[in-house]
RNA sequence: GUGGGUGUAGCUCAAUUGGUUAGAGCACUGGGUUGUGGCCCCAGAGGUCGUCGGUUCGAGCCCGAUCACUCACCCCA
């Protein structure tokens, strides 16, 4: 035997038997999202290196370490996409999409890419919904997106999960809280573990994010982001907490969600399970005010999030029975000429709407039989040679265990008849 | 990128201190009914024991390397 390739590590087959859960996640997010207005936009997988580094940030862990960047045949750096947040700017800007109209809301679903160790809820190529709004820039906006979020998460049935929001501030505001941020962890340096001073030069708010106990508890007494931003920016915060409250949407404010994605500003949020083991966001997002314009566009306001469809299946694999489908009808049939009927007998059952399975081998009737109870399917058309040349057919109902012999001819309507009656 | 755990049939797992031909359950195929499913009975098929190398008279078992999976760190969805 020769050896078998396998597939690449950390990217994974959705084989039939979980392919339910995709379709039930991707048609609920569909559901929910062109409800509030959002529209379907496809953009490539692959973009211009610069497209990510420009836009989510040079010194981010995404493009650091963990992008799939290569040069191609005409020597220009591309990049597999590892986030959907840069294409779509890039395409809402490349096609002028904010001439149209005031506000713009589009959603997308794809493969992302991230080269990263995998583990339970984290693969190098996954699934994301993303959703963007762009050309507003009030707090209604965010309130409503997170509310959204929320809807969806519970449309898809899944519960148990938290909204965790919280506010960066403006670029302005949040550079002199990041010195005082600096100054507080140098003062203390020789309490915080390697990862939080090495953050400090980095991107210092992400120590909040730290899991290290006594981090957390040194943290309790540093300078908080709330505490410094200015006004506009306090404003904004506090309107989306009141359109939360009175969208009655839960959520609770944790100034540990600070992202890992330059472009964010004012709002971010998170929403968190603690089923998932240490890959505990199933979704997050936040406001990028000044994206747009740093990707080469006009100065549009912009708020998104992104959810992980492998968490969201994860989670629904916990607490939901699997979904399957099943033929309504098989089509069993005995000897060459009758197989041949069969055969022409489901083309004509799908050609009118019917799911309809057959055994196309001309196994024993025993063996038929067992393929058949095992599709599931509620009926079993039984054609042998006896019964075409009486033009005939026998139904048998597999759950009542009833049967009958009924004219070949119209048997499709015979067998709506029969299905309708119960 | 760092650390831990695990690799035996399609799946879940066995295999005495290293000892002849590596087993079971589920799933699969056929039979038990000249043409009838789930339960039961019988039979069959399916493995270079992840891979390569080493130790040994002898390796699924011990050692090394490598690959993969997995969990955690990191980071994020």
């Amino acid at each position: 035997m020769m050896e078998a390739v396998q597939a690449i590590r950390g990217m994974n087959d959705i084989l039939p038997e979980q392919v339910g859960w995709w379709q039930g996640i991707e048609s609920a997010a569909r559901e929910v999202l062109e409800n509030f207005g959002y529209r379907e936009i496809r953009t490539p997988v692959a973009e211009k290196l610069e497209l990510f580094s420009r836009g989510i940030g040079q010194s981010t862990d995404i493009v650091e370490k963990e992008m799939y960047a290569f040069e191609d045949r005409n020597g220009d750096w591309l990049a597999l996409r590892p986030e959907a947040t840069a294409s779509i700017v890039r395409s809402y800007v490349q096609h002028g999409l904010h001439a149209e109209s005031g506000c713009r809301k589009l959603y997308q679903i794809g493969p992302m890419f991230r080269h990263e160790r995998p583990q339970k809820g984290r693969y190098r190529q996954f699934h994301q919904i993303d959703a963007e709004v762009f050309g507003l820039d009030g707090p209604m906006i965010d309130a409503e997106m997170m509310h959204m979020l929320s809807l969806l998460v519970e449309r898809m049935g899944i519960s148990g999960v938290g909204l965790h929001i919280n506010t960066l501030g403006c670029p302005t505001c949040r550079q002199g809280y990041r010195e005082v941020l600096k100054s507080f962890l140098a003062e203390r340096a020789e309490g915080f573990c390697e990862d939080c001073l090495r953050r400090r030069d980095t991107n210092p708010l992400r120590v909040f994010d730290c899991k290290v106990k006594s981090c957390a508890e040194l943290l309790e007494s540093a300078p908080q982001l709330i505490d410094y931003i200015c006004d506009d920016c306090r404003a904004h915060f506090g309107a989306v907490r009141q359109f939360l409250d009175k969208l009655g949407t839960r959520y609770a404010v944790n100034p540990r969600i600070v992202r890992g994605l330059d472009y964010y500003m004012r709002t971010t949020f998170e929403v968190i399970t603690d089923r998932l083991g240490s890959q505990n966001a199933i979704g997050g997002g936040g406001r990028y005010d000044g994206l747009v314009r740093d990707l080469g566009g006009p100065a549009v306001p912009a708020v998104g999030f992104a959810m992980g469809m492998e968490r969201l299946v994860l989670l629904l694999e916990q607490e939901k029975e699997k979904p399957s489908r099943y033929p309504r009808c098989f089509i069993a049939s005995l000897g060459e000429q009758a197989r041949v009927s069969g055969f022409l007998l489901s083309q004509q059952f799908r050609a009118r709407g019917l799911e309809t399975e057959m055994d196309y081998n001309g196994r024993s009737l025993k063996s038929q039989m067992r393929r058949a109870d095992k599709s599931g399917a509620r009926y079993v058309l039984i054609l042998g040679e006896e019964e075409l040349a009486r033009r005939e057919i026998q139904l048998r109902d597999m759950v009542t265990k009833t049967q009958r012999i009924v004219p070949l001819e119209n048997i499709f309507e015979t067998l709506l008849a029969v299905d309708s009656e119960k």
